[in-house]
RNA sequence: GGGAGUAGCGA
């Protein structure tokens, strides 16, 4: 069973729904019996592609078979929803979850506030974060739930926000990582604050955190979004001093630049090296 | 260190 989970995962990874069903077929044949870890992957395949239909039934299927969802499968279920765009529905399914008395853990809570931030409920996003904290064993953000939060701050164009949900981030001494930087360097692009984004890498490199590619491309596009071009320039000078290989979301970042200061010369000068 | 759910890539 373990073999087919894992399969199941690659198919869910490559959103090959087909090839999901197949695995499936497959080890009912072998009279295999699907566990909660199958189900559960097999739901989480079905909401990559977006396929909200047949996430519910899987897991009416799943109910029928007597096998027991555990919260694995309500975050699978809840992230499928949200990634279809029925935010309702995952919080329908959130709902079903805290009435079996399961206790949400923190990937249910970053789930869910990523669910509000890619249907743009910013206020919802936040209430979800009180009630991480309402709980009877208070559940504390990390750099997960900063990162969601920042993002859909961003999304909604409410940049101060997110920089204020940076700041909790430091004033509570959460764990940060590339991709929570790589968020608040991205909210920085909306209005061009090349100085903000230098501090937050200045912030980062105290914690020893590694930027990659994709942080580094990320104030490119802040700098490129100010039409600094120069500053783009030394970025990614940076970069290469720092060992991080700059490949297409690097290069696409500095041509985004270009384009937007009108240095059709000089993007072509890059894309010829 | 061995199977499942969450965040950085819509100019």
């Amino acid at each position: 069973l373990s073999t087919y989970t894992q399969l199941l995962s690659v198919c869910a990874q490559a959103k090959d729904i087909e090839g999901a069903f197949e695995v499936f077929t497959m080890l009912e044949k072998e009279g295999l019996k699907a566990d909660c870890f199958l189900y559960t992957t097999l739901i989480s395949a079905c909401g990559k592609a977006g396929k909200v239909d047949l996430i519910f039934q899987v897991f009416h299927e799943m109910l029928k078979k007597g096998v027991e969802p555990n919260i694995h499968t309500y975050g699978a279920l809840i992230d499928g929803c949200a990634r279809a765009g029925q935010v309702g529905k995952a919080f329908g399914a959130y709902g079903i979850m805290r009435s079996k008395k399961l206790k949400p853990d923190k990937v249910i809570f970053n789930t869910l506030i990523t669910a509000c931030g890619r249907s743009g409920a910013v206020e919802r996003a936040f209430d979800v974060l009180s009630e991480m904290n309402s709980e009877p064993v208070p559940i504390e953000p990390d750099h997960v739930t900063i990162g969601a939060l920042i993002k859909a701050c961003t999304k909604a164009g409410q940049v101060d926000r997110a920089m204020e949900v940076y700041r909790m981030m430091q004033d509570k001494g959460i764990q940060g990582s590339v991709e929570a930087y790589t968020e608040a360097i991205h909210a920085c692009s909306i209005t061009g604050d090349v100085d903000t984004a230098f501090q937050i890498f200045e912030d980062m490199k105290g914690c020893n955190i590694r930027p990659d590619e994709v942080f580094f491309s990320a104030l490119i596009d802040v700098a490129g979004h100010a039409k600094q071009l120069d500053t783009c320039f030394k970025i990614l000078k940076e970069m290469k001093q720092m060992r991080v290989k700059p490949g297409v979301v690097a290069y696409s970042a500095i041509m985004g630049a270009c384009s937007n200061t009108g240095s059709w010369e000089k993007g072509l000068e890059v894309y010829r090296d």
